[in-house]
DNA sequence: CTATAACTGGATATCTTTATCCGTTTATAG
DNA sequence: CTATAAACGGATAAAGATATCCAGTTATAG
């Protein structure tokens, strides 16, 4: 469903996002978020090329979510290392339809766009292994 | 989203479930759903094994849909050749949430599920480009 | 019976995704 | 200023998905 890539990207957010003030090393996030080190150094790229994340350079750097994590969802991170394509137009080329799809691939697209909904829908913070739950709102349960 | 492997089986269930009657050889199904033939070759013998279709051997040979085109749905196909998986444990391994998936595994799970669901209740039959259509219920627009 | 059409299945090639390695650059601590 | 910690980026390797090729088997037409 999802590529290995962009389940690791989510996995590495939902860890920056708990804590957001805390910045850590790719090293930490690959043992928090249990993803090959040297794979997640290019993931991680990805998302600050996205915009996601800042990566600060040398001796105490790190990684850190920018912007608060109930404003990122899951559709942008997954966006950010492997889009989501929509189906624009029949593979078959059939020019019957003119710009609609055939049967198949209007149910296919449909499953994407439903897909995509959800995606948008969700931020990062709802997905929170440990929310930061302070108020009397909060009443997770086991 | 969904493999390319899975498209090609739907569209060629789909265009054999278009007169299921007729037997069609591996070269007609490849020009008429636009898949390179040989590799359709080993898709289609997934469909075989699968039992959605059967294959007959030598001359005069040719494909074709087992059941009515109604009771084989777009589910069976795609589990047939490129199965969807559910996420059954938390690839993290965290022990803490016990059966439970935590919360990022159990919303992309629900993506799956529901994409399942979808696939389930879809039918090959409402997915026919040209759809046999013979009585007053027909009232395809374009 | 023979030639031919067609599925079957194994071997191989190509491409993409995933993963690893390592040198370079950048910044901080001391 | 120097040593070190860390992100960055390029090159390469391993694995899987996709695609091609071709010999083997099976059945039918004539």
């Amino acid at each position: 469903m999802l590529s290995q890539t962009a389940e690791y990207a989510l996995r590495a957010m939902v860890a920056l996002a708990t804590r957001p003030e805390r910045s850590r090393t790719a090293q930490e996030l690959s043992s928090e978020a249990k993803v090959p080190p040297d794979y997640l150094a290019k993931v991680l790229n990805l998302l600050v090329r996205a915009g996601l994340i800042s990566g600060r350079r040398g001796r105490g750097g790190g990684f850190q979510a920018i912007g608060p994590a109930a404003k990122i969802t899951v559709l942008k991170v997954v966006n950010a290392v492997d889009p989501l394509k929509r189906i624009k137009s029949c593979p078959l080329g059939l020019e019957a339809h003119g710009e609609n799809l055939c049967p198949l691939h209007r149910k296919l697209d449909d499953a994407v766009k439903s897909i995509e909904e959800a995606f948008a829908t969700t931020t990062i913070e709802s997905l929170s292994a440990t929310p930061t739950c302070e108020g009397a709102a909060c009443h997770a349960t086991a």
